[in-house]
DNA sequence: ATGCGACTATTGTCGTATAAATCAGCCGCA
DNA sequence: TGCGGCTGATTTATACGACAATAGTCGCAT
C-alpha cells in the first residue's frame, strides 16, 4: 500500500530534523520504532525503505547502522534487518530516550525514570558537597536564583529547574554522574506536559536551597537526604497522581 | 607516517571484531580516539581513513555514522570530522566504555565507577526486594550458589560475582536500572585483572547471602544497606589502595 | 581597507555493480 | 519415504565513481 514517495514527502523529509537526509531518516526510523510499528510487521528491508522515503540506499545503510549503534537493531544478510529486544536498546542515549518520551509516553516511565533518579541524583549531591569548586557553586547558586526569578514570573521555571540539577551533576566530578545531565534534561524537558498538567507547579525552592547550602557547607550526608526529599517529593506525586 | 596497507592489514582489519569490514573500522577508531590518539593531530578525512586501511568509503563512511551516534566525533561538509569533547561521548555504551577500560584503564577510572555503582546497585537492590518474583529470587540464589562453588574452585568467580549482581538489576523490574546490566558486566569483567592484582580476591559470601536475604525477605532498607556495605568495601579497597 | 566573489576541500547523496551469507525448496539417492 | 546435499533467491555487505552542497580561504576589485 506504500505509495511512490511525492515531493512534499521528499521535502518533508529533507526538512525533518534540521542536519541532513540520514539524520531524518534516523529520527524517523527511530520513531517507529520505539512506538513498536515493527512488532507485529517485519522491519523493511533496506531497498524498501530507501523507496518508500525517496532516498538512496546508502542514506538508508548510514541511518540504519546508527540504529545498530543504538542498538535498536542489528542486520545479517539473508535475514535482513531485526528490531531489538527493548532490553538491549541503549535507554541513556539521548536520542532513544526522546523519541521513548515523546512517543511513547506513560506515567510508568515517567515514574522509573524518577526511580533512577532518586538513586543517581542524592549520591551526586553528596559527591558535589566532597569534590566542588567555586565555579560549581556560583553554578548552582545561579541555577537557585533563576528559580527564584522564575517564581516571580521572571525566568522560565523549567529552564531554572534543570540548570541547577545538572549544575550538582557537572559538580560530582565524575564523568559518569556528569552523563546524566543530558538524560536528566532531556528527561525534564520533554516531561513538563505532564508535571505541569499535575498541579500549578513552582518546584520546592526551600528544599533546593537545603541541597545549595549543604554542598556548599561541604556536608554530604545532608545534601544526599536534602535532595533525596526533593525526588521523593516527585516520586510521591506521581505515584498517589 | 602511515604507509599504504598491505594485505596482512587488511586481512587483520577483516578478521578483527567478528563481524564485518565496518565493525572492524568501528572497533579501530574507536579506540584510536579514547586513547587520544586526535588530541593533537587532526582527525583524518573519510578518503585518507579509507585509503589507510583499505577499505572503501562505504565502509569508513558507516563506520564514522556509529561514532557519530556514539556521540564520538561529530561531522560537518569542509570542516571535516572531529572528535567531540569526552563529556559528549555515551559512556554507557557498552563499545565506548569497553574501549575506555580496555585501552585507558586507571585505578581513578574505576572508583569512580563504582561511585556510580554505590548509588545504582544498593537502590536497585530495594527495588528488587519491593518487586521480585519467584524467578528473580531463583536467579539471585543461583548466583550465590555459583560464589559458593567457586570458593571450593569449582566455578569462576569472577563470572558468579556477574550474575548475582545482574539478577539484581533485573529484578528492580525497572528498564533503567536493567540498563545497567551491560554496564555493570562490562566493567567488572575488564577490570578483574586490577581487582585480582590486588588480593586473592574472594568476594564477600556473607555480605553478598544477605543482600539476597533482605530481598527475599521483601525488607528494601536492610537490602540497600547491605549492599551499600559490599561495594562500600570495594570503594575502600580502591581508595585505600 | 574592505567586501564580494571565485576557488577548493570535505562531507553529503546517489546509482550501480558485485560479493557473501543464508534460507527455502528441489532433486537425487538410498 | 526420508535424508542430505545442491541450487537458487533474497538481502545485507562491500565497492566504486560521480556529482551536489557546504563552508572556509584567498584574492581581487573598488
Amino acid at each position: 500500500m506504500e505509495s511512490l514517495p511525492n515531493d512534499s514527502d521528499i521535502a518533508a523529509n529533507r526538512h525533518e530534523l534540521g542536519r541532513n537526509l540520514t539524520h531524518g531518516m534516523l529520527d524517523t526510523l527511530g520513531r517507529a520504532i520505539v512506538t513498536g510499528r515493527y512488532e507485529q510487521r517485519p522491519f523493511p528491508t533496506e531497498a524498501e525503505i530507501a523507496k518508500a522515503h525517496g532516498v538512496s540506499r546508502s542514506v538508508t545503510r548510514e541511518a540504519v547502522k546508527m540504529l545498530t549503534a543504538k542498538g535498536l537493531v542489528s542486520a545479517r544478510p539473508r535475514q535482513g534487518t531485526v528490531v531489538q529486544p527493548s532490553g538491549n536498546w541503549n535507554l541513556f542515549d539521548p536520542d532513544v530516550l526522546r523519541w521513548l518520551l515523546e512517543r511513547k509516553f506513560s506515567v510508568e516511565l515517567l515514574r522509573q525514570f524518577n526511580q533512577l533518579r532518586i538513586a543517581i541524583e542524592p549520591e551526586a549531591a553528596a559527591l558535589a558537597a566532597q569534590f566542588h569548586d567555586a565555579e560549581d557553586i556560583a553554578a548552582i547558586h545561579a541555577g537557585l536564583a533563576r528559580m527564584e526569578a522564575a517564581e516571580a514570573g521572571n525566568d522560565d521555571p523549567l529552564d531554572a529547574d534543570i540548570a541547577f540539577h545538572l549544575a550538582i551533576l557537572r559538580a560530582s566530578k565524575n564523568p559518569f554522574y556528569a552523563q546524566f545531565q543530558m538524560v536528566v534534561a532531556t528527561a525534564l524537558r520533554t516531561s513538563i506536559r505532564f508535571t505541569n498538567r499535575m498541579r500549578g507547579r513552582s518546584a520546592n525552592i526551600p528544599d533546593h536551597a537545603a541541597v545549595a547550602d549543604a554542598i556548599a557547607l561541604r556536608d554530604a550526608a545532608a545534601a544526599r537526604i536534602a535532595m533525596r526529599r526533593i525526588i521523593g517529593d516527585v516520586l510521591e506525586l506521581i505515584a498517589g497522581d
